[in-house]
DNA sequence: TTGAAAGCGCTAACAC
DNA sequence: GTGTTAGCGCTTTCAA
């Protein structure tokens, strides 16, 4: 018998389309309201050609009506495509649990924007790397993704490579490096570095520091290229870790710039972040920047133009970064295979620096 | 007959442990591998206590031997538990087709913290409304997600309600508002709004502007606010909308300010970074902070802390809110009910304000 | 053009 | 404790 008692009481509230009387959650019940096979509905609301279109729009239209919508997980299942990529973030040599870094979060939006654009869905994973490479096979061999997105290696490089041996569809955001397997798109970080010190050279500054942790491979090339423009200048380059997990920066920097007998008058900043609490810093100390020192950031953050003075950097092209990277990884995902990219970054001369 | 012709050269390099002759894909695999069903691995991978731990040991043993990692999907479809929560950014609005937001990223990243540690994944989606409903019910009924976190009303709080009315597990983050139906946990803008305007003119302010787009529900709460202060002061206070989405709000300010015979004295910003560039402009027109004129922010994001001079700004609790937002999306999840908390916001006074 | 049937890989009753 | 059996809800041959 068809009559199950429990429509009854639904029916009696008459014509009101908006609540329909029985409940549509399989593509079986749609297609039992509809009148074909599952197969049908499931083709229909694909688009797919080979049904007629007269069905089609029939059943695209009880769908809605209904308020169906297919179950995802099922059909990811079936189809052996899941439509979404893992997005990484490693919080590596930076112990802090939390995922802040203004240049990533910048950088995770407009990978957002694209894989959107593209169709993806993004599912984001913190990872607290712990000498193994399961906080990435986690995410590669779970079957919920199509592809991975790695935003900076810190200082898992090795491990990457490992992963990526055997898993085609990744790549990261970080530093190129002779002989690293996986493929990887940034900023050539070493003649980021290399500009800044230059720049600063070129406007008089003889006393140079660097501020920043170098642990991870972005920021240590950066050293190491402000580092080569000291040397090829005969200068000297002192090197200020800047820990970002502990404490707050501004006593870490004000502590080193109280030692004695050095008075810095040219700052690479391995961040914008970094470079507006050396402005801040500098102006608590009573130092005039440019005058008494220049300062050069690295990132261009928005936020780079709002310092006062306005903060010389090192622009990362951000937005293309995150293009180059998801449509290299769909072409992975295609079976296709990518070059590693280091885009050259670009100095903006703003007003911490005397041009 | 076991020897297929492509394991030979494998077998080849020896004892390395780390390539496995046999490929372990699934469950059934592993079980075979193992000597055991496929119901059994299962339970066992899962730590179930029903398991002999010995078996359960060689089990897990193997897995890690063959690099198996079970099908997410399959299991999250058996299970109907998927262990991922859903989180939206309606672009509302703001057309710009690009989550840029900092104080929005801020909340993702400790959202992201917060749902790591309760042991879920983050789906991450941009939505671009369009007016009816279908932004939200792509992701509250796709079967992809055990619930859904929402980043900011925008306009659409009559949308989300309606949607809210039928799928229980939803937060918001936004302003709670009188007969609402979702739950929303957010910040008491009004009062922010209040407590700067006041702020402002106890410390002498008394030609109010406000700076600041007033479409989405937040801001203008916080217009309210600052205007009631106004009001029972007797005090006008202009409103300058800023538009975040066509051009730099730098020239948008500086058009503002330049109005003939308007002189502002005291600026209420509807975020950090409206305020950091109404700082810019003013320095830049030659007005001097406070003395000359008075600016508090709203948020107080890190950059608060940096700016020249530093921020007077109206804080948010990020942290707490991402912390209470994931708490209640989970006794949701459980069936239980939730209220809608409107945190209160606290004036943190730095050098902006003449104290 | 449509229907029927066979799974995708896993989990959860239910037996033994 | 462990094996067996039945699906989760969908897609996709294969026939008709």
């Amino acid at each position: 018998m068809e009559t199950g008692a429990g429509d009854s009481n639904e029916v009696i509230g008459g014509t009101d389309a908006s609540t329909p009387a029985v409940e549509v959650r399989t593509l079986a019940d749609l297609a039992r309201v509809a009148g074909v096979s599952a197969g049908t509905v499931s083709r229909a609301l694909a688009g797919k050609a080979l049904v007629n279109a007269e069905t089609r729009e029939r059943i695209q239209t009880l769908a809605r009506h209904y308020g169906f919508r297919p179950n995802q997980m099922a059909s990811k299942l079936r189809s052996r495509r899941t439509g979404v990529i893992g997005v990484v973030i490693p919080l590596g040599h930076e112990k802090r649990q939390s995922i802040s870094d203004p240049f990533f979060l910048t950088l995770l939006g407009h990978l957002a924007d694209q894989l959107t654009e593209s169709g993806y869905d993004l599912m984001l994973s913190r990872a607290i790397p712990d000498g193994t490479s399961d906080w990435l096979e986690r995410i590669t061999g779970s079957g919920m993704v199509d592809g991975v997105l790695v935003i900076g290696q810190s200082d898992q490089s090795g491990i990457i490579d490992q992963v990526a041996a055997n898993y085609r569809p990744l790549v990261v955001w970080g530093n190129y490096r002779e002989g690293q397997v996986h493929c990887v798109v940034g900023t050539d970080n070493e003649m980021g570095g290399r500009l800044a010190a230059e720049h600063l050279i070129a406007s008089g500054a003889k006393r140079l520091a660097f501020l920043g942790d170098t642990t991870g491979i972005e920021i240590d090339m950066r050293h190491r290229g402000a580092a080569s423009a000291a040397k090829a200048a005969g200068l000297p380059l002192a090197h200020i870790p800047i820990n970002l997990a502990t404490t707050e920066m501004g006593p870490q920097i004000k502590a080193a710039l109280a030692m004695p007998d050095i008075d810095y008058d040219g700052f690479v900043c391995a961040s914008d972040l970094i470079a507006m609490s050396a402005l801040r810093v500098l102006y608590e100390t009573g130092r005039a920047v440019p005058d008494d020192a220049q300062v050069v950031g690295f990132d261009d953050l928005p936020m780079a133009a709002q310092t006062m003075p306005p903060l010389t950097t090192i622009r990362q092209e951000i937005a293309g970064g995150a293009r180059v990277m998801v449509e290299n990884l769909k072409a992975r995902i295609e079976g296709e295979s990518t070059d590693s990219l280091a885009m050259p970054p670009s100095l903006i001369v703003r007003r911490t620096t005397r041009a």
